[in-house]
DNA sequence: AAGAAAATTAGTACCTGGTCTTAATATAAG
DNA sequence: CTTATATTAAGACCAGGTACTAATTTTCTT
C-alpha cells in the first residue's frame, strides 16, 4: 500500500472499517505498514471503537433491522390493526431504503410496506398477494415517515380486496389496490 | 426461575440464546441459578460458541444479507441489458426472501426484482416508478430461480411503459406493467 | 443404606484483542 | 539545531472466554 501520512491514512482507515468493520488492529497495521500502536492512536483520534464493539454494533443494528426491515413478517411497524378490516403501519425512511445518489426512497420499499400490511391484516395462516395496482404520486425522501393505512374493501370467499394509502406528512405519496388470497391449511379453523 | 434439571435447562438455554445471542455466561448463570461452569458445560454439549463468536456470526450474516437483499442497486443479478429496450435479471430464491413457515417467496421481493429491473433499463440518471399493475400467477418457492424479462413497450418524453414477465422454470409466475419516469436532474422540477 | 454414575462446582493456566499509561525514538518544520 | 509532531515500544490490566484437572454434590441403582 505504500506508506501514507497521517491525515490520509486516517481517512483510508475510516473507509476500510466502514467497508469491513471486522478487521482487527493487527490486520490494519499490516495493511498500512505501521505499528499496531499507530492504528490504536488513529482509532482514538477518530473515535472508532475496538473490533468487538464494532461487531456488536453491527450485530445489534442488523438484528433489529433484519427483523423489522426484511425478514420479519412486516415491513415497518404495525401500530394498529383490526383483523379483516383495517391496519396502520409506520416506517421511518432510512438511508438503506434509498437510492444513494438522490436520497429518494426506492419504489419497491414503499410497495413492500403496503403489501406486507395488506397481507398482515388478513386473519389467516397464510395470505398471498394475487395482484396489485399501484400509483406513486411523489418521491419520498430520506428522513420522512410513511404512514400506510390499509382497509379491506370487499371479501369474497378467500379473496380480499385491500386498499392501501401511504402518506408522508400530509401528502398521499402512494396508493395501492391489492387482491390477497388466504390459503388456510389449518383444518381446525372455520372455512371462510 | 427455579432450578431445573439438565435437559430442560439446556433446552431453555438454547431458546434464550436464540432470542438474545448477546448474553454472556455470567448472565446466563444468574438466570438459571447455576454456576458459570455449568453454563459452559451446557454450551459445550450443545455446541454453542462463546458470546463473541455468536455476535460475530449475527453481524456477518446480517451484514451480507442487508447488503445483498436490500441496499444493492439491483435486486437480483442483471445478466443482459439493452438500454431503453429490454433487460434480463436472475434471482435465486433464498431463505431470507421467503415466509418462514411455508417457504413461499414474499410478494414484495418478486415485485422488487421486477421493479428494479424496470428502473435499471431506463437510460437516465434517475428513474422513478410512477405506477405499477402486477399479477401473481402462482407461489414461488425457496430454491427456485426467477428470470425476469423486461421490455420497454412505449416511451413518450420522460415516461416509459415497461413490461416485466418473471418466470420460474417455464412457468410465468408474475407479470407487471410499470410506468417509469426519468428525472434528468432538472432544476425546474416541481417542488415537493 | 451403600456404591456407582451423573451432574455440578471450583480452581488454575492460558488466549485474544484490546485499554490505559509512560516513555523512548524518528521525522518534519521553524 | 531545536522544537513540535508522529511513531513505536513496553508493561500492567481487563473481559470473556478455552482447556484441563479435581473435588463435591446429587441422583440412581442394586
Amino acid at each position: 500500500m505504500g506508506r501514507l501520512r497521517k491525515a490520509e491514512r486516517q481517512n483510508k482507515l475510516r473507509d476500510k472499517l466502514k467497508e469491513n468493520p471486522f478487521l482487527v488492529d493487527k490486520e490494519l497495521a499490516e495493511m498500512f505498514e505501521v505499528s499496531i500502536q499507530t492504528i490504536r492512536l488513529d482509532r482514538m483520534e477518530l473515535g472508532i471503537p475496538e473490533v468487538r464493539k464494532r461487531t456488536k454494533m453491527v450485530a445489534k443494528q442488523a438484528y433489529s433491522k433484519v427483523k423489522s426491515v426484511q425478514s420479519g413478517e412486516i415491513i415497518g411497524e404495525l401500530v394498529d390493526i383490526e383483523l379483516d378490516q383495517n391496519g396502520l403501519s409506520i416506517l421511518e425512511v432510512t438511508e438503506e431504503l434509498c437510492l444513494e445518489k438522490t436520497k429518494i426512497m426506492r419504489g419497491h420499499h414503499i410497495f413492500a410496506q403496503a403489501n406486507s400490511l395488506a397481507v398482515a391484516i388478513i386473519d389467516t395462516d397464510v395470505a398471498l398477494t394475487g395482484s396489485a395496482d399501484v400509483r406513486y404520486n411523489r418521491p419520498v425522501y430520506i428522513g420522512e415517515r410513511l404512514k400506510a393505512k390499509a382497509r379491506v374493501d370487499k371479501a369474497k370467499e378467500n379473496k380480499f380486496y385491500v386498499n392501501v394509502e401511504t402518506k408522508a406528512s400530509e401528502d398521499i405519496v402512494f396508493r395501492g389496490e391489492f387482491i390477497i388470497f388466504s390459503v388456510d391449511d389449518d383444518p381446525d379453523r372455520k372455512e371462510v
